[in-house]
DNA sequence: GCCGTTTTCGGCCCGACTGTTTTCAGTCG
């Protein structure tokens, strides 16, 4: 279980200028955007903390020249005021006057913003007349009934609460995308096999493919006849275990586990992860758990709108309407509606004015914008990439012909060579990298990792099973890596000699706890050590995240893929991993596009420990999709021959 | 707090639903 600590305004660890990294500068705009929320203050003073968070987070120049320089000013967002905060902090140090900001607002008020349908107008409310100031207090306080008599609030607020509390306890409101697709998926399924219901479509976060998701939407085309009898058909689905509202275009209901075919398939967990994540409890959380799910209901001519506006993201429609308003238009979830004719009209009244849309396409050419993929949906320069028809080609999942980082019998693996082989080959990839764990692993005491001389025999095995392959005339081969341990000095497990007679060395940090105990400048001058390490090909899971359990370690991300362009620019071969385990998705999207740009070449690596696991690939290709990549980024598009010339050089 | 070639002040996306009210505030996306 996560529990929030204070926030606490970083502290400088260096002597000079710059004394912050863009990502603790980023993450503090965050914060105070958060703890303004709590305070009341100007939303729009809010919105702006929060854009110039994103923005900073985003910014692919150094933050410190762009501040020196006074350019900053000039990034969309950055104003005068954020732009002096950042120049302070960088270049003395300090934060100005947040620090009583930071002061005034109790850890447990940042984690009521967590529990559904409490936010912070309310948080504030109880802050201020009852003293509460952790959940525990809210728990206690809604227990002895305190909450209800509350101005505002009410017996159903107060059992929600206890609800929400409960959700969050559980799943800290969010379910993992594996998870949440596999609800959405089937849900999607039941509402659109019911009569009247002309077509259903998953949209929100799931849509987007989040690394994770909150709740799940639904849109539904529907006939206005038809709406009270599809409302009642959906509310007959056995799996709802509650519903929360039914409005005349909502409803609103809680699935349970049972709505899946198969079972809650929890895909392929390797121990540590397994471990992190809490172990048999947490296949039995899963089991027993519950989603949130809405369903919209729309007359049928309107689809294509609503379910551009509940795929959001929120930051995306706004700068949707914002370009409608500029032609004079208004953007909802009814229609591309023109102003000056719908006067005060309002919803469906006012969308008989609207531009037509058969799909989502046309809404976006009604605006001048190529159809942006839901995976880029985020604000993240896809507007702008729309208008000047510059959006990518996103890798899909038949694009890919293998991937390298993948384990066997020989070390924490269930499968043998020659199974993890045909099972490639069945996904009709013509190369796949086996790179089972070195030594120094061990999990719970016990050694996981294979020694030096049993991974060389390894090599053997493989190099034989390639000779039959290539001799049958089959187009495929294994590749022969390891995955090295990065010890806590930057250095490689194995000694150089072993590591040199491999196709490709992954190199990861599994010994998190020392990571984690250290700074963000110990971390990154260690990784960078590990990158120019000559044997080293591959970074694996760089920040040794798992999602909705821990946080990775603290590292200049940045910094790391800057060197790593630098040494491919002087002809090495340095790739960052996208570990596709739904557990991980690490390399973070939001990273990708700088990659990419500092000409590091990605690759998408499913750490498959059985034959299905290669499967989990696929999330991978999501998230490389959110991150803007096209093949021509990914090593796991080159062919077999090209992929196997490259890596025996 | 940010932004602006109609603006340096006055805007900033907008609608639905819920639970509380009796005309609306809070929350969500």
């Amino acid at each position: 279980m996560v529990s929030i600590k204070a926030w606490a305004l970083p502290k400088s660890r260096r002597n000079k200028p710059p004394h912050f990294s863009k990502s603790q500068v980023a993450t503090v705009l965050e914060q105070v955007a958060t703890l303004l929320k709590l305070k009341d203050a100007n939303p729009f003073r809010i919105r702006a903390y929060e854009n110039g968070s994103r923005t900073i987070a985003s910014l692919d120049r150094d933050l410190w020249e762009l501040s020196e320089s006074g350019e900053i000013t000039g990034v969309k967002g950055i104003g005068k005021g954020i732009a002096a905060l950042i120049g302070e902090s960088l270049g003395e140090g300090t934060w100005g006057d947040l620090q009583s900001l930071y002061d005034e607002t109790p850890a447990g008020m940042i984690e009521m913003l967590a529990i559904p349908g409490l936010g912070p107008k309310r948080i504030k409310q109880l802050h201020d007349e009852l003293g509460i100031d952790s959940i525990d207090e809210l728990s206690a306080a809604c227990n002895d009934d305190a909450i209800s008599s509350l101005e505002g609030f009410g017996e159903k607020s107060q059992q929600k609460i206890l609800d929400g509390i409960d959700l969050l306890a559980r799943f800290q409101g969010r379910r993992r995308l594996n998870v949440g697709l596999l609800y959405g998926e089937a849900f999607e399924a039941m509402v659109a096999k019911i009569d009247g219901v002309e077509h259903a479509q998953l949209a929100g976060s799931a849509r987007r493919r989040r690394e994770t998701v909150g709740d799940l939407d639904i849109v539904a085309a529907v006939k206005p006849e038809n709406v009270e009898a599809v409302t009642e058909a959906i509310l007959a689905i056995p799996d709802i275990t509650e519903v929360k509202g039914a409005g005349d275009s909502k409803v609103s209901v809680v699935l349970e586990a049972s709505i899946l075919e198969h079972g809650m398939d929890l895909g392929t967990i390797d121990g540590g992860v397994f471990h992190a994540i809490g172990g048999d409890d947490y296949s039995g959380m899963e089991s027993s758990g519950t989603i949130d799910a809405q369903v919209r209901m729309v007359p049928p001519h309107v689809f294509a709108f609503t379910l551009a506006y509940f795929t959001g993201s929120k930051e995306h429609n706004i700068r949707m309407r914002q370009l409608a308003i500029d032609n004079g238009l208004r953007l909802n979830e009814f229609g591309l509606i023109d102003d000056e004719k719908a006067g005060d009209l309002k919803g469906l009244e006012a969308a008989k004015f609207s531009l037509e849309a058969k799909n989502e396409e046309d809404i976006y050419h009604h605006l001048g914008l190529d159809w942006v993929p839901p995976e880029l949906r985020e604000d993240m320069g896809e507007i702008e990439a729309a208008l000047e028809k510059t959006l990518p080609r996103l890798v899909m999942p038949t694009d890919l012909k293998g991937s390298f980082h993948n384990h066997t019998i020989l070390s924490d693996g269930v499968a043998t060579l020659e199974q993890m082989a045909a099972a490639a080959m069945d996904m009709d990839w013509e190369f796949l990298g086996i790179a089972d764990h070195s030594s120094l692993l061990n999990i719970g005491g016990r050694q996981i990792g294979a020694d030096a001389e049993d991974m060389l025999e390894q090599g053997g095995k493989i190099r034989s099973l390639n000779e039959l392959w290539s001799d049958g005339g089959k187009n495929f081969r294994l590749l022969h890596g390891a995955e090295c341990d990065i010890l806590s000095d930057g250095s490689l497990d194995y000694d150089e000699e072993t590591r040199r007679q491999l196709h490709h060395v992954v190199a990861s940090v599994h010994q998190l706890s020392t990571w984690r105990a250290r700074d963000e400048v110990e971390n990154t001058e260690a990784l960078i050590k590990a990158i120019e390490d000559p044997t080293m090909t591959i970074l694996g899971h760089p920040t040794g995240r798992i999602l909705q359990s821990r946080d990775g370690f603290d590292v200049d991300i940045h910094a790391v893929l800057r060197r790593m362009g630098e040494l491919n620019a002087e002809g090495e071969l340095k790739s960052v991993e996208i570990n596709a385990s739904p557990y991980r998705l690490d390399l973070d999207w939001r990273y990708c596009r700088f990659a990419r740009d500092q000409g590091v070449p990605i690759c998408i690596n499913p750490d498959a420990h059985n034959t299905t696991g290669l499967r989990d690939v696929w999330f991978g290709v999501q998230i490389a999709r959110k991150g803007w990549l096209e093949p021509k980024h990914l090593l796991n598009c080159y062919t077999g021959e090209e992929i196997e010339s490259l890596l025996s050089k």
